[in-house]
DNA sequence: GTCTATACCAGGATAGAC
DNA sequence: GTCTATCCTGGTATAGAC
């Protein structure tokens, strides 16, 4: 499929990258899928990105970039009710086209990733972890959530439920399973 | 590493599977693989398993089972938190040795394994579901839960959870995620 | 039922022309 | 920066002897 597109090729590789790591697994596509997608051949991606892991880095380092950036967005919203709603929909995109989360694919394929592309990962679920944990404290603090929830089990329960709806969403195809996780865990936090 | 062992080889081909597969992927091992483990030459394993996916079922299909004899089992106990616990227990064994499930593994890589596999995954998904809504329920009805708790949905996000907690353990090496995530549903579970 | 030998293919990577 | 051509590896699978 040639792609008329004005950016960068590099960019368009890392974007097909990314939505096929998504789709069938993080170590799941090939030099020749990419290059169909993209418009080029599959040795000339080799400029671009002389290893596979090179790309695969560079993918999940915008992966957890673009989160961090919309997190930060999300706390333009006062209410921590509406950050957490904000959060849940990130997770949403995902889901509608049953697409894992590109980390959760990452951590299931472990032993296939090499050790950069591991450090972004990780560094992926720790700034999902801290982001949560302050958003729960600070519901906690206006009132908004109610003093049993313990803002850094909790952010493990959510990360945990969210990852883990995503990954039954493929195999069930209960699109619904992220509404349903999230909406008992806030009715347990928010009920008195 | 030949094995001295009075199994016979297609089991023994099985549970070799399970284990490469729950450590590293569903798809993440090769016949190769196999064959130093269990002591045969890799062409020799074709005459068990004609193809590699005839493979990937048969330790689906087990794998399923022993769960549901454990569910079975646990079902000896009277307490639905007891019952509750030993399907906690039941990840906790994965954990310890930074193991998926092997169902959770075989969603990640969704688009890697065929419909025979693939409704074995399914099955097992709903087996675990059906167990813990009715465990859940049963809890409620003897008075060890409190009625807040919604049977269905927390079902879903006590196998979300616990599947999701599973993929975090071998990013983050926290091998405590099981129990806190676990723990924090619980507790919200049998508050009043 | 296991072996050796081999066919066959897909995928990552490199060289060198343009 | 992209191409063609090519190499090399690893992996599934088959044939046929023992």
């Amino acid at each position: 499929m040639a792609k008329p597109s004005g950016r960068p090729i590099r960019d368009e590789l890392v974007e097909a990258a990314r939505a096929l790591a998504q789709a069938n697994g993080v170590a799941e596509f090939s030099y020749a899928d990419l290059a169909n997608d993209v418009g080029i051949r599959a040795a000339s991606i080799h400029h671009h990105f002389p290893k596979k892991e090179d790309l695969l880095t560079e993918v999940a380092r915008r992966y957890r970039e673009n989160f961090a950036t919309s997190l930060q967005d999300l706390e333009q919203r006062s209410s921590a009710l509406d950050r957490l709603a904000g959060y849940r929909d990130l997770f949403r995109v995902a889901a509608v086209e049953s697409n894992m989360c590109l980390c959760g694919s990452a951590a299931a394929e472990w032993s296939s990733i090499g050790a950069q592309t591991r450090s972004e990962v990780i560094r992926f679920f720790d700034e999902q972890f801290v982001w949560l944990s302050r958003t729960l404290a600070h519901g906690v603090t206006v009132g908004e959530l109610n003093e049993r929830v313990d803002p850094e089990a909790d952010a493990s329960l959510l990360l945990s439920a969210l990852e883990g709806a995503l990954l039954l969403t493929r195999a069930d195809g209960a699109t619904d399973a992220i509404d349903t996780v999230f909406n008992r865990i806030m009715a347990l936090a928010t009920k008195r």
